[in-house]
DNA sequence: GGCAAAATGTAGCACATGCTACATATTGTA
DNA sequence: TACAATATGTAGCATGTGCTACATTTTGCC
């Protein structure tokens, strides 16, 4: 132990909500590529009928060798059927959560526009925001886009 | 290749802007850790005069070596001092950093609480939006909370 | 001063997530 | 149909980030 802290003990924030926070942003980690994939997969199947490990590696900017392994792992959780050397496919599971997230996408990308915030920052900004958007955050930006649009 | 794209190449979103998008949000997740490691640090030097490996493993929610470890990485990068058994202080690149994301952290908390969100969303929020907030994006919650608060 | 409790340090494991280099399979086309 | 280009797969490396179990040091207190 050290001597005397010079104030009483008085953190500026809890350390149990902090620890908790902190948890689940841990947490929200874990899930992020497997949300980004089946999203990037839904929008190739979309574009072009199909995803392909090549596409996928373009899109999500990583090399093939990432993008196959990750596969492995959401082939292990559920989320896509593939065999070897054809395309990827989503599961039931997939899809889901591919809309679930294809949703949220959209409405993070449209809150920060509506805050007059660029094209191109609010889709880089997206893209991490949205693996933190609590159900009840997400609710109050979608409150925020329909004040601003009724305007 | 595959047959027949029912499509033509038409993709959602362009693969190279959200690749340039992924590959933004994992730099922002390598610097995540450091970000609110100092932060911590800053906060229980300023409660308690200083900041103990304990003290840091339960205000982070992880074990006590985890703290350490990770404090060796903090060390070699040069945000803080540490020497065996003793307390942790920031350097004064540790300092700057420290401030900039406790002034991040409090706009981004005001932000959600403005938008009518409770308190404790707010903060389990924000630990994991703070690090995907560009200067841009930074500069509109400030600009909106100017603006909710001018009423 | 000495001892028990607390704090700190370290060894070694697991898993995720990136990579390069090289091997194999598939496919478009000459 | 063969072959070159493309796509896919795999081995092996690095780093980060979590853990348990155990060793050592420091500290509070009698
Ligand atoms: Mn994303
Ligand atoms: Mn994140
Ligand atoms: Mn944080
Ligand atoms: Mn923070």
């Amino acid at each position: 132990m050290q001597p005397s802290p010079r104030h009483p003990k008085k953190p500026v924030r809890p350390s149990a909500l902090q620890a908790e926070s902190l948890q689940q942003t841990r947490r929200e980690h874990a899930s992020e590529i497997a949300e980004d994939y089946v999203e990037a997969i839904a929008d190739l199947a979309l574009a072009q009928g199909e995803a392909r490990v090549v596409d996928l590696a373009r899109r999500l900017g990583v090399t093939h060798v990432t993008v196959n392994r990750t596969l492995a792992r959401l082939q292990r959780d559920g989320y896509v059927t593939a065999r070897p050397y054809r395309a990827i496919f989503l599961t039931a599971q997939g899809h889901a959560l591919a809309d679930t997230c294809q949703r949220r996408h959209a409405t993070v990308v449209s809150f920060l526009r509506s805050l007059g915030i660029a094209e191109k920052a609010a889709e880089i900004d997206a893209e991490g925001i949205e693996h933190h958007v609590s159900t009840e955050t997400l609710a109050a930006f979608e409150r925020h886009l329909r004040r601003a649009t009724r305007r």
